[in-house]
DNA sequence: AACGTTACGTGTACGCTGTACACCTGTCAA
DNA sequence: TTGACAGGTGTACAGCGTACACGTAACGTT
């Protein structure tokens, strides 16, 4: 009787062995239905008829597992559009990683927890500063303007330039290096950003600087709103 | 020995007995030197010099507990600035609330977990919002201003006006009849919500069209700045 | 075919968390 | 004096992430 059931139980495992893409998956699926505080390893791998630790063989642990279901979140945004001016291009964007996020609202939750972002966000990012250079916005522009859109794009915000870990300039920049190869553009932006206010102020980007370039950004709009006494029920879109 | 020692703890115990202003306040300085995650019962308590369970004869749970905190932090917000334009009011209080949240790293996090404002939190909205009306914009328009500023001024993102919990619009134009008294400038703004959609798509008011209108304006002052051929290095400000 | 290695699921255990509940004790009003 | 009450204590429980030791089944090599 007893080995009977452990040999279901092997088969059963044999059919369906463990593996992070079932777990990402599962985990993914949990956080939909109940939340991301229903997901915990034990919940996780109850849902999945395994034992707790039986998860720890494929992944390090439960931050890599949050990151890991990010990465399935990311992977929902669309791919950048063809042929488009790249403002249409960039609303596109952010309107489908929106979109994804609004499927699973745990997700930006989690991302804004998480301290580093992970490769699918970095790919994501990159993917949108191409955009943007590719727009005719100067490398500079590019830069400020990540800022002023990351609280709308996803959840990262600031620090994203400065981690704060590599106070070695000299490391920064074979960091900066090293990136080029998977992610271009955001190296382009991260060598420039080094180069200018190195000299000035040190390492990273003036957070205050990025703060309230996009605080103007929208005070400014704002203000051009009210003197044009707009309204949103006479507007075909919130500008012109 | 053992009588010595209680009388002691107990004259302690007297000399500085244990309130929510005293845990609130030192909760807040352990987050401020240990992070948020430094932050449990336990600890805390031990903090006070005091027992774990003692913490809940002056507060419910741990999630008030970080209501609180956060009010503290939001408390030392400067008050508007008087006889300015309401641009430069805003932008003032707004970089005051910033440079709040900077001093306690920890909080913006903690106010973006919380599920419903505290009290602190409203009223300072209510005053944001006083301030956008004075200035001349419309009800209409300082309703989606504040969707688009939500990332900018405080953690707290959209669903402000839309709790979901009373679906009933009996129930909720009670509740803004209620809160009128408190928040006149909040309630005012809540009514418009509910007068105007209430009649179109129902409750609340359309978080995808307060998130177009917040991209839209920063991407149509981008554009502009791109037109211009703005650069930071160039630039008394980041607009005009 | 026998063997040692490797991959992977199991079971137990530890320290941490929030907090329910019963208990004691010092203070004050009647 | 007494009885209520406010407030600190102690114990206990369920849940969390995960370290560590232990099987055991599958596989490449001899």
């Amino acid at each position: 009787m007893e080995g009977d059931a452990r040999v279901e139980q092997t088969e059963g495992a044999r059919r369906n062995p463990l593996s992070p893409g079932r777990i990402l998956h599962t985990a993914v699926a949990l956080a939909d239905e109940g939340g991301i505080d229903s997901v915990s390893m034990r919940k996780l791998a109850q849902e999945l008829g395994v034992v707790p630790m039986a998860l720890y063989k494929h992944i390090a642990n439960k931050d890599e597992l949050l990151d890991g279901m990010i990465d399935v979140v990311v992977s929902e945004i669309d791919p950048p559009g063809a042929g488009l001016d790249w403002k249409t291009a960039v609303r596109q964007r952010i309107l489908s990683a929106r979109r994804a996020l609004l499927c699973h609202t745990w997700a930006s939750r989690v991302i804004e927890s998480r301290t580093t972002p992970t490769p699918a966000v970095l790919a994501y990012m990159d993917s949108m500063i191409g955009m943007l250079l590719s727009g005719g916005l100067s490398v500079d522009l590019t830069h400020h303007v990540m800022h002023a859109l990351g609280s709308r794009i996803l959840g990262f915000s600031q620090e994203l330039f400065t981690p704060s870990a590599s106070v070695d300039p000299r490391e920064a920049a074979t960091a900066v290096r090293a990136m080029s190869g998977t992610y271009p553009h955001l190296a382009k932006v991260a060598a420039r950003v080094d180069h200018d206010e190195g000299a000035v102020v040190g390492p990273g980007c003036d957070d205050q600087f990025e703060f309230e370039f996009a605080l103007d950004l929208l005070l400014d709009g704002i203000e051009a709103l009210r003197v044009r006494r707009w309204s949103s029920h006479s507007s075909q879109q919130a500008a012109p």
